[in-house]
DNA sequence: CAGTATATTGAAAATCATTAGCATGTGGTT
DNA sequence: AACCACATGCTAATGATTTTCAATATACTG
């Protein structure tokens, strides 16, 4: 196992230096904030909202504030290191996971896992008049959690 | 022409002939405020938000209030007759035509439009534990106005 | 390595979407 | 026509996100 988290590791490691040259690319400064964020994101599985990530930096960077988590994840995502997730109702979520893979969503409290599984479609370049950029599955079920409640 | 603007027409009545039998079968009231934002929702081809709902009934009923728009478009909801559609950010969007069907979604100004075509792949009932209800392909692009805006 | 210009941050206020509370009104039933 | 429960309208409350602005820190320059 150890040469998969060490893997990983370095995955994440590279992603963070990506993420930097971005930055300066982009003449953004670097800073530990935007780091962190960006860090945050890269260790969650799940797909946390702004107010989760908050959370979970507070822990270590006590002095980073909501506002700036709201503005780096919108930087992130302008940059292509993180996506929304479309979701009605409740707060916008993010994923760190660019790669092509769909939704699993809860219709009862919304969590949203990511599945990896190919569909035999391809977008067409164009769609009724919209230039396609890109697509994503959406299916909508009850979460595990969700079903042991319901009795 | 004529026939299909009347049977579209004569589809609408049915509709909301049905909607008012359902709500009979709840023991809910019919009430013209309900009847009205069913109405509304559907003579429109797009997906309004509550707020575009409310603004287009009251050029013809203006004695409904916001809320009570909100409460109907949950009750429609909850009977079937409408759907949310899936959009990060801004406010939830709703969508009177309930058969299978895509949705083609602008990245700049969150327009959406439905798609109908077939992809070759059915769901299955269980994935990942969750307990599957349906799904929804979700295109991203640009839409032909927000493309002429490009210059 | 200090000095400086400028982008970024934190904190609080402002805005926007949605929900809840409560007094009043109305649909549907007798 | 009268009654009663549910629905509505208004307003206040909540929650999420954005904006404002003064203070700060990054990255550049000499």
């Amino acid at each position: 196992m150890w040469f998969i988290l060490y893997g990983m590791m370095l995955d994440k490691e590279k992603r963070i230096q990506e993420f930097i040259e971005a930055c300066k690319g982009m003449g953004l400064k670097i800073t530990p904030q935007r780091v962190a964020v960006y860090e945050v994101l890269l260790n969650r599985e799940d797909h946390p909202t702004v107010e989760d990530i908050y959370n979970e930096i507070k822990k270590k960077y006590p002095f980073v504030s909501l506002a700036t988590v709201y503005r780096t994840v919108e930087t992130l995502e302008e940059l292509g290191f993180v996506k929304k997730v479309a979701y009605w109702g409740g707060s916008i979520r993010y994923d760190a996971n660019t790669s092509d893979h769909h939704h699993l969503i809860c219709v009862q409290c919304g969590a949203i896992r990511d599945v990896e599984f190919r569909i035999n479609w391809e977008p067409p370049e164009r769609m009724e008049g919209y230039r396609v950029l890109n697509y994503s599955l959406h299916i909508y079920g009850v979460c595990p959690t969700c079903q042991a409640k319901e009795n």
